[in-house]
DNA sequence: AGAGTAAACTTAAGCGCTTAAGTATATGCT
DNA sequence: AGCATATACTTAAGCGCTTAAGTTTACTCT
């Protein structure tokens, strides 16, 4: 059992990829994008059009990281950019119709991973994420 | 909690990259190698020198990625390949001394990130990340 | 022995993220 | 009004992984 603590982080690690790219497939095979190309979609369909910096905020990533995600929905033509009126250094990202599309199949697809994960787990799930956030900050707090 | 349940992927995939963030940065901290670094140098340091498809095997990944792992551990001066006597197609890969010196180090602050994760969850973390291959075997079946 | 297949590794391109440093616009303060 | 600072976004380089398509060497089978 020593050897099995030895390799919890990687345990835990290779999990949460495995079901990455399980889901990113059943996601591009579904809808044609990414779980993170739907994750930002998903959002500006609920919230109608986004700054940049919003969609950052929501998706807990860095502007970086943003800027480089809508470059590529705006090149495959899914997500269009206007600048805002309030400010010259923003964007507005809206969804074009191709967008919208994706989006709904997107969603049943997303649908169905959440309901395995309900259904494996249960409130369980959830309570873990946070923990796991609890591990990060300790880790974060000790070095 | 419709709302909760429809975010439960996300909401796991970003703890795990959190505390994924978290480590890597431990890591260097304390070694100056990533995480998915010192899994390598810790694999050669358990078993001895090993070829390329050995540790594509033992960390579950594929061998382009182990390839270019290998490649940046070169540069670094912390592994060195010799051709193996058998297999005029396979590499053997060891540490130098430097990997050594890192692999010690990192073995310290691996040892303080399990030891996080045993504290927080207990035995629950291994049969967690079990069941997690579990959702990703029905995501997988399922499509 | 020679042909066909398999195995070990490589390369190139792509994804999604990071950090660090930069540009342009906005805002706050004197 | 003018300067300093903050904000919104961008760029470049890097990490770690993927897929797809290669090269070279080994193995199998007739």
């Amino acid at each position: 059992m020593q050897a099995q603590k030895a390799r919890l982080y990687f345990e835990l690690q290779r999990s949460a990829d495995a079901l990455k790219q399980a889901a990113d497939h059943a996601l591009i095979e579904a809808a044609g994008i990414t779980t993170a190309q739907s994750a930002v979609i998903g959002l500006i369909i609920e919230n109608g059009p986004l700054r940049q910096n919003q969609i950052a905020a929501l998706l807990e990533q860095k502007e970086a990281a943003v800027t480089q995600m809508i470059a590529k929905l705006s090149a495959r033509g899914l997500v269009a950019r206007t600048r805002s009126e309030k400010d010259a250094r923003a964007w507005q990202v809206a969804l074009t119709e191709d967008g919208k599309r994706a989006a709904d199949k997107a969603r049943q697809a997303f649908q169905e991973i959440n309901r395995l994960l309900d259904t494996e787990f249960g409130d369980v799930a959830l309570d873990f994420a946070r923990r796991l956030q609890g591990v990060r900050r300790a880790l974060k707090a000790g070095s």
